[in-house]
DNA sequence: CAAATCTTGTAGCTTTGCTACAAGACAATC
DNA sequence: GATTGTCTTGTAGCAAAGCTACAAGATTTG
């Protein structure tokens, strides 16, 4: 009855294992995909001890028995051997690079939906359904979130901005009121401009929602704090996969306040998705060709 | 021996089940993630059904086996139910709806992963290792990986640029030379505008490397064609999955072409990523006040 | 150096999944 | 409408996979 990434069950209680099952925890991290594929016999076979010892070593790291070891390995290397277990090496080829890669952005993902606190995004999708003006803030990558999120501004049904510079984050601020909800994105919670920004609407009455990578200074000041954990890798090669989650995030609070919006709202985003794929289509060249179409509120 | 989703493939091969397979499909796709935990024999009891018949079952849609079924099945739970299987619907709890839109951007990701070209993938990291400039453009949602992939100049090592409207898109592509490298976005590759641009980059002699989603006139238009093949789903409450995977790919392409750099490069960005965790945690206060930090060239 | 404990393997048993075969259902043909 | 042939489904038995009790060996500790 295990739940959640193995591998990292592994490597977490690599001490706790006897020495005949440490060997084992080695092959199974050195080719997880082939282990799968393994009968028990095989996999003893292959490690060079005995069976029981196999399900010794199923049991130590939590799992119920060699078969739930294996369908619990399956789901592991499905989602891919994310970050915290791999890095990506000089003398990695291109398939192995590109695969590395596409699993830390997978089980980054994954990580952050088995953490995310559903209370908090319940509340945070309230909130910006009561809102009449949604402002979206943050700088580097964050910044880029929130100028996603401000696209999203359909879905939201309000007033949305994503102003780009701090000065101009800092203006939106000073002038919301409490029917503003102000969006703070930061990874690390601690960007100095970010919080000073963030004390200042809260003094205005705003909500604010803060999405942020873990406990810290942002989390605090923030009405509801949601709290975007992501496997962070500070390896020279790996990106910057914590802004993915983050996106993903504004696509759920964005969908449940299309959801509260109910009926009238909905029938608006549908006509404005097949305007979309028509203008798209070249039906209405005026409309792509006009320029300054992104970027605004 | 079955790679790949499997829940897919069932309701693919649903017409050529016999009836009692059918039940049997039924039941697993009311509910992977129960049949996962369930014996041959429990199966065949929930679906009312014999052993062999669940046994035919898992060989008629492509699996070698009970085992081997239940295997590819927990892999595919792992990643979640893609988008092309199941709808986000109004009466969803925050829970489900959470769920839902996690698994659709988790098994986009993985989709593309699987449907990358690799040679085409290094061949474009080719091309923007050796460019002395590079201009991203996209539009919409792709203007927004378009904006993240500029952020990520440190690794290209090249001066990166993502002109925002399509006047500039245009005025940088006049001004293209052959080491110039144009990263044209666009999941339908159809958008007139971006298809003018990139006319004119190539006139100019610059390599364009096209990201889109599907075969179209970006695609043949492009030096180096990059297919981003996403789940797409037109459904109302869908959001826009496949910027996910286009930003993943950039992703790829930048750690790819640092790789290429070698190491002088490399310690280049090492310094980097240590200087800016010390401007994070305020060390260096000027700078995060400094306004203006993002969305140049 | 000896005793206790912990670790690992052997042997046997239970359960699980697979296959050959037969009975039944359905369809087509006369 | 009966009959024959094919296709579908279940029964029974078998092979193998995984689990457990126990004993032998290794390791540590007094």
């Amino acid at each position: 009855m295990s739940d959640g990434p193995v591998l990292a069950k592994i490597s977490n209680s690599l001490d706790n294992l006897r020495r005949s099952e440490r060997k084992v925890a080695d092959v199974v991290l050195a080719d997880p995909h082939a282990v799968v594929r393994m009968t028990l016999a095989e996999l003893a076979e292959a490690v060079g001890v005995s069976q029981p010892t196999i399900v010794r070593f199923a049991n130590a790291i939590g799992c119920d028995g060699f078969h739930d070891f294996r369908i619990a390995l399956a789901q592991s290397v499905a989602l891919g051997i994310p970050a915290t277990q791999s890095v990506i090496e000089a003398r990695d080829d291109t398939a192995t690079t590109v695969s590395k890669i596409f699993d830390f952005s997978i089980t980054s993902l994954d990580h952050v939906r088995r953490h995310l606190d559903l209370a908090a995004l319940e509340a945070a999708a309230q909130a910006l359904a009561a809102a009449e003006r949604i402002v979206f803030i943050g700088l580097g990558a964050s910044g880029i979130v929130a100028m996603d999120a401000e696209q999203k501004f359909p879905l939201f049904g309000a007033a949305c901005s994503a102003p780009i510079d701090t000065h101009q984050q800092f203006l939106a601020a000073s002038v919301s009121t409490p029917s503003t909800v102000l969006v703070a994105i930061s990874n690390t919670g601690r960007t100095v401009s970010i919080l000073d920004t963030v004390r200042v609407a809260r003094e205005r009455g705003a909500t604010v929602v803060g999405i942020t990578g873990g406990p810290s200074p942002l989390a605090e000041l923030s009405t509801v704090a949601l709290v975007v954990e992501s496997l962070d890798n500070t390896d020279v090669y790996t990106p910057t996969i914590s802004r993915l989650a983050q996106l993903v995030v504004i696509d759920a609070l964005a969908t449940m306040v299309l959801l509260r919006r109910g009926e009238p709202a909905l029938s608006d985003v549908r006509t404005m998705k097949a305007r979309l794929s028509q203008m798209r289509s070249g039906l209405h060249h005026e409309m792509i060709l006009d320029p300054n179409r992104r970027g605004r509120s």
